[in-house]
DNA sequence: ATTATCTATAGATCTATAGATAATGC
DNA sequence: ATTATCTATAGATCTATAGATAATGC
């Protein structure tokens, strides 16, 4: 599935609008649109014809790449969770580093991805229709990251309840990420470091083994 | 607007589906069946038949209480706040108390309210719909509300930059709800403290200090 | 007279399918 | 022959308004 194409072959119907000015192939040109379009107006308010249209396709053309508005949703949040689960599952093996700079590392990839997207992808997360079948993928890839994040954080910390206590530290990556995108003018890297020192706090890190951790992770991230 | 009545008037045609069982007012009960038909299967996704079938009314009979669907939302966005800033404006106000103990009051009856509720009406507040102008009112609220959070966080370390803290701390009060919703089994006074807990941690409290600022709010929330 | 509710409906969609068509590939 | 796209449309909604009606209140 290449996201782009060099020469386009156009084999086929040529397009009413004309062919299309991006790089990118049919398939993603409609995931961009639907990302714009559901984070912008809303999932359930965005239509099928909205989503074509700025596709740059006409409505019926959405069901040659997709069964249907709810496959286009799951499709994008799969390629939302992908690259921070490769991420944490590169972290998770890589035990030559300490706990803290691996969960350092990971809370500031996945807050800088979700914050530096063009759209708030993170708010779909909590749509009513991903409780649905076809999200089942999707929430396996999210509870794996999940436990990613509860297996450093137990590392660090194994106090209290650390089921809970993980489940506010998702929470402080998605739900600061949500906070800080209504402010505008942020750095995604600025953002990024903030819910990481924050992430690490949650941890019960005191602030000397924060900085260590974050001084650690720098040489991580570039690995 | 009272919530409730005693003797029921019973002015005006009756309705098709028989006079109500519950205590609530018509008003009240639209409220709570929106509550329910949003958080369950979306906004938009809610027809105004659904809520009306639900709250025992006919769905043009909606437009007596409320001007549309928006209308119902934003009221039900502005009762969700206004408790949990009354609240925030008592302890901002309180200043008899140290500012941890205060903190650590404020983040448990929020996340309490929030996660106590029959259903999470936390989601709403991500919705696009809340950009529009008649969501004005529900914005200020819990701008308000973040203030007092980013008040008391600063005033126990203003360390960094404390508008993107403050954010993050709000985040993990909501988001970690969120997230601790996903879950089942858990008590709302359980995940309040926890949540109360964490956002300590967040403000960069240590263990001895948090203990202390729970033992005091305990005498706070009950005065 | 006032009120809460109803019935009926205009006008505007929206999704998904059926089937045609205009390219390239062989 | 295969493919990407199109046009057309059935069938099912949905929201908001107009105007009627069945109670109580005075």
């Amino acid at each position: 599935m290449p996201a782009t194409r060099e020469t386009p072959p156009r084999v086929g119907r040529p397009r009413a609008q004309g062919p299309s000015a991006s790089e990118l192939t049919p398939r993603a040109e409609v995931l961009a649109a639907s990302a714009e379009l559901f984070t912008v107006n809303g999932y359930a308010a965005t239509t099928t014809r909205a989503v074509a249209e700025r596709a740059g396709l006409r409505q019926a053309s959405l069901y040659h790449y997709f069964t249907g508005k709810e496959d286009i949703l799951a499709t994008l949040l799969e390629s939302t969770v992908e690259p921070s689960l490769a991420f944490a599952l590169g972290v998770l093996a890589d035990t030559g580093h300490s706990a803290g700079a691996r969960l350092w590392a990971l809370a500031a990839f996945d807050a800088e991805l979700l914050f530096g997207g063009l759209y708030n992808l993170g708010a779909l997360y909590q749509l009513p229709e991903v409780r649905g079948e076809r999200f089942a993928e999707f929430r396996r890839s999210r509870g794996e990251l999940k436990a990613v994040y509860g297996t450093l954080l137990t590392a660090l910390d194994a106090s209290g309840d650390p089921a809970l206590r993980t489940d506010l530290l998702l929470g402080l990556v998605e739900g600061g990420v949500a906070v800080a995108r209504e402010t505008g003018g942020r750095e995604p890297r600025t953002v990024g470091e903030a819910v990481a020192d924050s992430a690490l706090r949650l941890a019960g890190c005191a602030a000397r083994e924060i900085a260590a951790a974050r001084a650690e992770a720098a040489r991580l991230r570039t690995a």
